[in-house]
DNA sequence: GAGGTTTCAAACGAAATTGCATGAGATCTA
DNA sequence: TAGATCTCATGCAATTTCGTTTGAAACCTC
């Protein structure tokens, strides 16, 4: 619109922008109790808060039936223009923690579970005494974390990212391949070739048909039918796999940690694990974020 | 960005939007006492403010340097996604203005200092009566006010507006001529055509390439070197008309007004006045911006 | 229909914020 | 260089806001 802001319109911008975001997270979330929560408030306060923001505005935000609020016409309307300021709020939030110059705070890590188990450990370890001032939060899920929406602030993930709002770095990954128990082996047989697994069951880390896709790239075909077993969690479908109940794919390193695992199906393909490191391009600047970033490099392996 | 808002991240607002306000204000204003000044409150509460946001967010916004702040490279940063803040936070209480339903409050219109002595006062007053809760800021000017800034809520202008955010509806205005006082006319006789007046003084409401310029699209030639006595103040232009200094154009009906005033160069054509009145979008249906509205539209002539 | 679990609203005491007054430092003018 | 006028920082009293608690009403489950 006017970059120029020669002269501004303070009165314009005179209420209190506080009740705004009450009322912002009081529409998001469905009641004055919801929004307490997410603000880590109490419910008086915010009802309190959007009822004077109501009176300051002249303007009938919500219409009270029962239990619950119901967004009025006029309350709608204002809540786009108000979304849109939580939107601009969520920015100053971002580049002011990519200038944040101090270690003290908080650094949230997205990893996998089968990295929060094995490698994060002994990183997180030697972090947090090196720097007794940082708090690190490791979220563990094997979706792919938000960053954009600032779920993490770094995540290790096994693909570079595609949004050009963030930047990645590669890391010099491990090599993965097929493992089963000794168990497992004693019982069925070591397989050298897919044609030798034809009748194995195989563990999942996903849908089959994410697993055979993926490996279809590979130029690896899993036999049909196979991957009955499988869970997101990764940790839990390698446990099936220790258990002997079938093949999983799995990482060397983080393989040679399971006991009475061994490697099988010899004759296919060795498979390169990709690995980044993912952040947000406001944030690489960070003190903290970037001495986080240097450790995990360092430890992983840039 | 991201118009799908299925789970807000709420830690990323959760800084005082307040604070934000006021490290916005200081940075524009330059100074905490001048934040203080735009906000209605005081320095060591701005300052206390401005020092708990960079506590917050843990970058120092400004450079205590004797009198006065600086921006630091990072406040700049940050300063700059706080303005699109305060941007959006003009836009809540544009809309949140529109849907106000409440008739008192105050209604800012922008008029001319013709109008505003001769045709608001009657009213004004008789808005005033009707409507006890009414306040009303008359801002007198012959710039066109910013109603995108909201500098004024409702514009009479002479002119339909341009900007499609603004709404106008044209007005019956009245006729204007050229008028030149009683002793002015016994001293240089009545010029009937622009032929006569060659050399006369004439008055002008602006500079002379202006009034030059405007003449021109109506089809007059003001005589060369005339309009060296002028002022923007069309009240003070017009004194010096009364006062027997020159010609000038009046519209009728206000000239009627003031004595001791004739017509002059009758043969020449009679302009119309183009009278608009003017508010912005988002204002038209509020129900304090409507009434008055109404009765601009009443009074003047729609 | 009763019990449990929500919701919002009201009252009261506590805590945080605000405003005023003051002081110290810097810049500008004479 | 001295005075005036700005600026920001600090201490203290007063107001405002906040959080806790309680109550009442609505919804869901059984």
């Amino acid at each position: 619109m006017c970059v120029m802001h020669l002269c501004m319109n303070w009165d314009a911008i005179s209420f209190d922008w506080n009740q705004a975001r009450a009322f912002l997270a009081t529409a998001e979330e469905g009641s004055l109790s919801g929004a307490a929560r997410v603000l880590h408030t109490t419910q008086p306060t915010v009802g309190r808060q959007v009822s004077a923001l109501e009176a300051a505005l002249g303007v009938a935000l919500f219409e009270r039936v029962g239990r619950g609020l119901a967004l009025t016409p006029s309350g709608a309307e204002v809540l786009e223009e108000v979304r849109a300021m939580g939107d601009t709020a969520a920015r100053v939030s971002l580049v002011a923690a990519g200038r944040n110059d101090t270690v003290a705070g908080k650094v949230a890590i997205s990893v996998s579970d089968m990295m929060a188990i094995h490698v994060m450990p002994d990183i997180l370890g030697a972090l947090a005494k090196a720097e007794p001032e940082l708090e690190i939060e490791l979220i563990v899920t094997n979706d792919i974390s938000d960053l954009l929406r600032r779920e993490a602030d770094i995540a290790v993930r096994h693909m570079a990212p595609t949004e050009p709002e963030l930047i990645g770095r590669e890391l010099t990954g491990s090599k993965a391949r097929f493992y089963a128990s000794e168990g497992f082996v004693q019982r069925h047989g070591n397989p050298r070739t897919m044609a030798d697994a034809q009748d194995m069951p195989f563990i999942g880390f996903g849908p089959p048909e994410d697993m055979a896709r993926e490996l279809g790239l590979r130029g690896i075909n899993l036999p049909a039918g196979s991957g009955r077993l499988y869970s997101k969690t990764i940790f839990a479908a390698w446990q099936m796999v220790c258990a002997g109940l079938g093949i999983g794919i799995m990482a060397d390193d983080i393989a040679a940690r399971s006991s009475g695992i061994v490697p099988v199906l010899a004759e296919e393909e060795v498979m390169p694990v990709d690995l980044w490191i993912v952040t947000h391009r406001e944030l690489r600047h960070s003190r903290r974020i970037r001495l986080v970033w240097e450790t995990l490099l360092e430890r992983l392996g840039g």
